[in-house]
DNA sequence: TCGCTGATTGGAACCGGTTCCATTTGGTGA
DNA sequence: TCACCAAATGGAACCGGTTCCAATCAGCGA
């Protein structure tokens, strides 16, 4: 079928390959009468190019690769929402890498670069180790980090220390002293924000005159049930906070489903707030703190896209802000109110 | 610089370029010293073979082509979810197409099988017109439709007009017989389900002896704020309905918020009963009608990927059920409760 | 009329793999 | 010792574009 070459349609043309190489790619040395000979000829034989032929002979894929973490994550869905929005009206196509397993994690940030299938990377959520750096600076090509950082590459970041601080002086301001922070392990290496933020919170305590308690403290496996079962430990502490910061919305989510289960009233009993503002948040009003999720996404797709161009030689930066988005699930703490 | 070329290697290790091919492609008739110092070249030359050479001699591009409408509808995104589910450990790469505008539409679906750039097709949530056909045809590329049907294709389906039937048989059930319908617009050529559900939902109507009333059928864009406008319609009839079957989850959440404003109590003074199951549906209770979202998406992918090793010359239909999950938004019509 | 210039055009070489055919080598049975 | 066969290997041809250089041609000034 689809068997017609370029050679083809020259014969068919009565012309040479140059020329219907150079009618395809609009040049501009090519007669009119010609480029309708060849444009007949093209569309008498259904003629499609092959890309392949024309990557290999051009030494450009025309294509980004994408790479995302836990692609069932919401907020790294919206991020790539934005990317997308970016990507597909421009001329580059979209190749989509999903990391589930940590083991895939190594394997993909070193082959990936190297497969050179794509002339731009775009790392979603994904810090890479300096070995990974190796692989990406040898591959030379453009890389962007989104939402994660490397000081010799390119990244879009949100200002997670800032956010953290938001989140807990929101509460301070509220009235609350003994506040929960629920969140990731700290101690992941491909996980930034995540320290990011517990600096904020702490940095927020120390401002206020807040002894840090590291009971207070939960950390766990991402997702929703985990952050519910770190709500009913720290909720069964002698001493239990009145209000907890969690790392995510979805974890926050999870934090008022634990309150739910012991029978505690949010805010009035126990106040909530996450990160992300994804649109669950909206949707159960929780109170959390807004990072620019789809617009990290479209400005790291841009950065990409400029830098593909114009490599600079120093590594760009762009910060994003967090902003406190307040809803119904904090609240003035009022002393009287006996808890539990 | 990623210059080295196979014949670079083949020289390194004084062998032929052949012999470096097979070793790259794990033939077994390569002796193991050979191959070793092969394996030695290639590594000391920090050799890695370039994709678009492969492709360009083998004909093949190893990858799927993944089409999806307004990336940004939570059900299309859990359907894609799965479909990487399975993608991410196949050896095929996953190409993202996401079509936003109309316009868009007809250009992608008649360029993207054209330009062989991958060796199978997924349309989600997309059905192809006969000209479209005429493309995907003409290709002779395997393509699998997501939640959408075509009868020349390969397809996996859900049953939508038995979902409308279940959402609807389960208010009458409750005693409802003031139902409305809000959805999206019924004579769009490209969206099949919702004329099923449409259908599902005037069959359990006549079932029971209720005569369809137009005017509790509201169409329009889809979409939260939409079905919000939509709903303010409805209820602001003289005879209004006692219950909402919306089209979507992401609809009724609409539904919901337009009966907050207008102050009335769902359920009490208003059931409402969504379809899809988002994830949003659970946070926020609501009642609807669960189909297999990540699961179509699984299935649909896994289809491809046996119809690439061996096409049948018959399409396939894998059809999906649905299945009521009762929250809290919908509860027993009592007439003593005056609304309004 | 001739030489020169710029605009078109033809087509070989190339991109970097794979594949297949020819050749070499080692081993086996008679 | 020789014929024969299977295993291993070398390398030219090929996949289908792009690119660049050489060739042709028309037009123009001298």
């Amino acid at each position: 079928m689809s068997k017609t070459t370029i050679r083809d349609v020259a014969k068919r043309a009565g012309v040479g390959v140059g020329t219907v190489s150079r009618v395809l790619n609009n040049s501009p040395s090519v007669s009119e009468p010609t480029r309708q000979k060849v444009q007949t000829a093209i569309a008498s034989l259904n003629f499609i190019p092959s890309q392949a032929a024309r990557r290999l002979s051009q030494g450009k894929t025309m294509a980004i690769g994408v790479v995302v973490p836990f692609f069932t994550n919401p907020s790294v869905v919206r991020r790539l929402q934005g990317i997308v929005s970016v990507l597909s009206v421009s001329k580059y196509d979209l190749i989509l890498f999903d990391i589930e397993k940590v083991d895939q994690r190594d394997m993909a940030l070193r082959s990936i670069p190297q497969r050179n299938l794509a002339d731009g990377l775009l790392l979603v959520s994904l810090t890479p180790s300096d070995m990974d750096m190796e692989q990406i600076a040898l591959a030379n090509i453009p890389t962007v980090l989104v939402d994660a950082y490397h000081p010799a590459l390119n990244r879009v970041l949100v200002d997670n220390a800032a956010g953290g601080y938001q989140a807990t002086k929101h509460l301070i301001d509220l009235g609350h002293r003994k506040i929960g922070y629920i969140s990731d392990y700290l101690n992941d290496p491909f996980n930034s924000p995540v320290r990011d933020r517990f600096t904020g919170y702490k940095r927020a305590l120390v401002e206020a005159g807040i002894d840090f308690r590291p009971e207070y403290h939960c950390q766990g496996e991402h997702g929703r049930t985990q952050a519910q079962q770190m709500t009913h430990n720290l909720l069964a502490l002698p001493d239990p906070p009145t209000a907890i910061f969690a790392y995510s919305d979805t974890q926050a989510i999870g934090v008022i489903e634990a309150a739910r289960e012991l029978g505690l009233s949010v805010p009035e009993e126990l106040s909530v707030i996450g990160f992300d503002n994804i649109e669950a948040a909206e949707y159960l009003q929780i109170t959390t703190i807004r990072q620019a999720l789809f617009d990290s996404g479209v400005k790291g797709a841009k950065l990409l896209l400029a830098l593909m161009d114009t490599m600079p030689p120093e590594p760009q930066e762009i910060l994003l802000p967090t902003r406190l988005v307040t809803r119904h699930t904090t609240i003035q703490h009022t002393n009287t109110l006996q808890r539990r």
